[in-house]
DNA sequence: GTAATAGTGTCTATGAGACATTATTAC
DNA sequence: GTAATAATGTCTCATAGACACTATTAC
């Protein structure tokens, strides 16, 4: 036996395993913005990677605990948020000799998008070294463990690409939502404008609606009250938005 | 040290590190049939899972070898098929205490398109357990191994996906093709007739394509060649294709 | 000439984009 | 009444889909 301990190799393989992690990227939208959540890492033990910086949610897959990498997935989003069950699908995976100090290491990462309203009722839940923080900001000033930035990276893209030909931000909003919050929501994920007419017309012919009665707003005339009609997937559109059609 | 030798506890974590593979799901277009390529595993080997069994090439990552997760795809797809560069793209991962009986291992799963000439000039290097099948009589009876009827399920709902609405099915022909030969490979893939007049506007539309000068066929009007302007990754139509826009 | 395949032209219906207008609330 | 937001209506233009037509080869 040559190996580390923390490093040992599979007698029958003739060469050490990699180490399995999973990591989260997950988004919300509160305060006009796309966030996401991250964690620090801890400071001042010497025997951690990146000791303080900033690092996506996860960490290794415990083979007693976690019946699948879903499952794994699931666990790590509700130690971090309390939520349990949010829209969750697999983003892929990054795996190399070079990734984490440690050695070599794959890490399989989903991708999670929350209702800022169910993050709040959860608050008791979330630990104390994590922070949402805005996507903008984070993007511009990328200074993650890992290879964290290029995965934030990857599902910022993948998110902004369905973003543009399916009703995947509709996951980011509390039901009953309204048209006028979800087209917001559109906005805020792609940075630009909307129109409201066409935008109307697409999300009703989509059939992924079911009305759910008025909602009072704050002030002004009350909009219909949305819930999804199927929570399992989102709907795609023949489309994509983009104007210059 | 409570393990088995093919399965040591990692000291530093507490639980048994999973198992590392990757996948592939190589499809090409022959005999005017969407193929995929499979392999069959050892029969007398009572040691080795699924003995006899079809199931997707891949295998262990060797940590000592292998670079990273896609050097790993690259190698696994070299060995097999004696083609080296392909288009290759992650499909995703599949990882859980079910799915192999030698324990809780987490795959890789790669996706490979290549044109069918490109394996018959590599031809000596492919393996002798290997076969070329066709995509729907596999799936229509998938007597595969591990969970790989499920990847190949998904491998194939993600190719035609991305067929309605990309330049995709351009890599499995070889360059320089003509828009008809093109046009096949479109309908193999979707299993439907496409409109020849709608199809070409679409596709020059794109602007994905490089002219190469005049094709001579086996016979009839010559077709004008084209090769692709970027290798790299397909491109993205504005619309999906034809169903009942 | 015919047969076969490559490539173009024309018509129509759809619907997205732009923007004007009406509807319902609070005050 | 005004202000603010929700919802609908109207017009135009691009283009996908369908299908007829022309072009270039082999024989």
């Amino acid at each position: 036996m040559t190996a580390k301990p923390s490093r040992p190799r599979a007698a029958s393989l003739g060469f050490p395993l990699p180490f399995t992690t999973v990591d989260l990227v997950i988004f919300t939208v509160s305060d006009e913005a796309l966030k996401v959540l991250l964690v620090q890492r801890p400071e001042d033990k010497a025997s951690e990677s990146f000791p303080g910086w900033w690092a996506l949610p996860g960490g290794f897959v415990n083979v007693d605990v976690d019946r699948d990498l879903l499952a794994c997935a699931e666990r790590k989003l509700l130690e971090k948020t309390g939520v349990r069950s949010p829209y969750l699908e697999q983003l892929g995976s990054w795996g190399g000799a070079a990734r984490d100090p440690r050695g070599w290491s794959a890490t399989h990462v989903y991708f999670a998008l929350i209702p800022s309203r169910d993050i709040e009722l959860a608050k008791g839940a979330n630990a104390a070294d994590v922070a949402w923080l805005k996507v903008e900001e984070v993007l511009a000033n990328p200074r993650l463990g890992f290879d964290h930035a290029a995965i934030l990276q990857a599902a910022v893209e993948r998110l902004r690409g369905r973003v543009e030909y399916t009703s995947l931000p509709a996951f980011l909003l509390a039901e009953p939502f309204t048209l006028p919050q979800l087209q917001r929501i559109y906005e805020i994920v792609l940075n630009r404008d909307v129109d409201k007419s066409g935008f109307r017309t697409r999300m009703l012919a989509a059939q992924f609606l079911v009305e759910e009665g008025y909602v009072e707003g704050s002030s002004n005339r009350p909009a219909m009250g949305y819930r999804l009609a199927d929570r399992s997937a989102p709907v795609v559109f023949p489309r994509t938005f983009s104007p210059r059609g």
